[in-house]
DNA sequence: CAAGCGTGGGA
DNA sequence: TTCCCAAGCTT
């Protein structure tokens, strides 16, 4: 399997700017941009990132709203404030460079078991396992696993023979052979098998139920909810809020608002939350539309409304900044995809 | 161990 | 439209 595998990869490996370094600050950057995350979407964002934060040093020093800037529009915003934090800890306790084995590469905040092996095995040659997604569902198909993938037992099956795959020469370009398939031929469905290196070795493929590979329980639907954001406007500036950096969209910024209470109409609910979150008076509601956005695990509606208050001063309550910023200013701010469909719905 | 945490693309 | 999900980690 393991020659198979990497006559295949030699010859069909996608160019993708992370396999043209050797540096393992950029390797992992790309491995955390990936958790999660496609390719595609990825790769505009890690040109970016490593051009504006080329060492751990730069990141480790980064400015937080430059570094959320460089991250809006990925997801898993945790994931940023963690490199950071991982970064920090790179420069203060291990000289500035990034630790070359697992168990120091675990310790990094952001760093869980495929990470650290992906660390491991492409940047540093060690003979580290990772399970993925697509390593997880390529092996569960050569291997013929058929009970439910996500369970304790078949975790551990999966990872042993991840271990095993490991070790041996190359092992961080066979780790990348299998995530390499997963993603191109060995795909969730209607698998590419004629074309496969490991046709000969597959038991799904024998048994012809490789695209019924791998079993997994069924998720439960992302929860509906409601909420508003207002388009306060005063003196030709708008209100820009930063929520806190824990929790969701942490640490970016968007138009203030609240979630809908039940039975509450989306102008109770503008000038209950400007009130309680701003201490603004809401004098006049209008409103603009609403814009649907569908999160991991809720489904939610935000209603967007004009509002005019009076004159008084902002006093925050659970976001940790303010500004009252020109329209182009406001578009500067590292923004959720969200806020951004919220602000555009206001012009 | 389940839940929380984003977004976009394809079927 | 709706569903599934993509190089996971933390709590």
């Amino acid at each position: 399997m393991r020659s198979a595998l990497l006559r295949w990869y030699d010859r069909e490996a996608r160019d993708l700017p992370w396999r043209r370094t050797q540096d393992p600050y950029a390797i992992w950057i790309s491995e955390t941009m990936l958790q999660q995350t496609r390719v595609e979407t990825v790769i505009p964002y890690y040109e970016r990132f490593l051009s504006r934060f080329p060492t751990v040093e730069t990141l480790a020093d980064a400015d937080a709203d430059d570094l959320m800037e460089h991250w809006a529009g990925l997801g898993y915003y945790r994931r940023a404030r963690n490199l950071q934090a991982a970064a920090r800890c790179v420069v203060d306790e291990h000289g500035g460079a990034l630790p070359d084995e697992i168990e120091g590469l675990l310790s990094l905040p952001g760093v869980g078991r495929y990470t650290a092996g992906a660390v491991a095995s492409i940047a540093f040659d060690r003979p580290a396992p990772i399970v993925d997604g697509n390593v997880a569902r390529v092996f569960a198909r050569v291997f013929g696993i058929r009970e439910e993938l996500r369970s304790a037992p078949v975790q551990a099956r999966l990872w042993e023979k991840a271990e095993a795959l490991a070790r041996g020469l190359r092992p961080g370009d066979l780790n990348q052979a299998v995530m390499e398939l997963g993603a191109t031929l060995c795909t969730p469905r209607a698998p590419e098998c004629p074309r496969c290196p490991l046709a000969r070795h597959c038991d799904a493929r024998e048994a012809g139920d490789a695209s019924a590979l791998p079993v997994k329980a069924a998720k439960k639907p992302p929860k509906r909810v409601a909420a508003v954001a207002a388009r306060l406007e005063r003196n030709g500036k708008f209100l820009a809020v930063r929520r806190p950096p824990k929790g969701l969209l942490g640490g970016l910024w968007e138009l203030p608002g609240g979630d809908l209470s039940p039975g509450e109409t989306p102008e109770a609910t503008a000038s209950r939350s400007l009130h309680e979150r701003v201490g603004l008076i809401a004098k006049v509601c209008e409103p603009l539309g609403s814009v649907e956005h569908v999160f991991t695990h809720r489904r939610l509606t935000l209603h967007v409304l004009r509002v005019k208050v009076g004159p008084e001063r902002v006093r925050r309550q659970g976001y940790d900044a303010h500004r009252w910023l020109s329209e182009a200013a406001l578009n500067a701010l590292p923004l959720s995809k969200i806020a951004r469909k919220a602000i555009a719905l206001g012009r």
